[in-house]
DNA sequence: CTATAAGATTCATTTAAAATGCATCTTATG
DNA sequence: CATAAGATGCATTTTAAATGAATCTTATAG
């Protein structure tokens, strides 16, 4: 149960843009820099975010990427889903490829689902201005709910 | 965002015996037959869980797998849990290996620790007699929130 | 109008984890 | 002792993810 590091690394730079003084802009070369991660990479998870609508990417000399909308008005589940390439848990998740004979009469389906929707919900609950630490919110983020517990 | 085939069948493995008339014993060979799936990594995932104590098998002629426990006393949270391999969300989950310098003021992992303890909550609330759908709390599953959504 | 600094795009390669296959060992039964 | 079962260890294949490299496009400064 894992989420990608191109997840990873969307959510970082996002977080890395939210921190900025305005006009909070940086290359990406500057951020992978910061992180000491591949260019190359970074370069595909900027793509991604850019077209996702997240942030906004300017050519040429003085250009670079920016949030799209205030840190606060970006939900971190929605960043999620739309980066995360593959959400099916199971097998059984993508009915086209599905082989699993259980399927007509197994609740496992149902139980993950329903588990992977709390999952999204906790992050549904959250804005890049939590997460970058902004003080918007931050006092939801000082809950017990959301100290690291040992899984 | 999945879980391994290997936990995947390993629930399925359990739901198979789950659902056998007593003594509830079948082989590796037929489970793996009935799933047209290959036997040599069936037989990995009853080793697992069998040391788990999920199961127990019997060596020999006449000999297989049954559950160790009934179905209702096999949390399908403790299954989840005790055979995905790598529950590390993200790269800061794992502290020894983290390479993130966002770590320190950054609340992005707790509110993915508390994502995923939403998520290994509800995996708590059934049994593996739910899974396999034998009747008991089964009612609880036809309720609205255990029906699939698209995500 | 050219040099340079930025992102965009495409293709190729590497890596790591997962899945699969094979051979051999152990154990139990008839 | 033959056979049917699981156990174990090693090798191979497969796949997705990550990384690298080359080239294209766009914008700005001088």
């Amino acid at each position: 149960m894992q989420l990608t590091q191109f997840t990873d690394l969307s959510l970082r730079l996002l977080i890395y843009l939210a921190r900025l003084p305005e006009p909070g802009l940086a290359t990406i070369s500057e951020i992978a820099d910061y992180h000491q991660i591949s260019r190359n990479h970074l370069v595909k998870v900027a793509n991604s975010l850019a077209n996702q609508g997240f942030i906004m990417s300017t050519r040429g000399k003085g250009g670079g990427l920016q949030l799209a909308r205030p840190a606060y008005a970006i939900g971190l589940g929605e960043v999620v889903r739309r980066t995360e390439q593959n959400m099916n848990l199971v097998e059984c998740f993508d009915i086209p490829s599905n082989q699993c004979r259980l399927i007509r009469n197994c609740f496992l389906k149902a139980t993950l689902y329903e588990a992977q929707r709390a999952f999204m919900s906790v992050l549904d609950k959250y804005t890049l201005a939590d997460a970058a630490n902004l003080g918007v919110n931050a006092e939801l983020l000082s809950l017990p709910t959301a100290t690291p517990p040992l899984t």
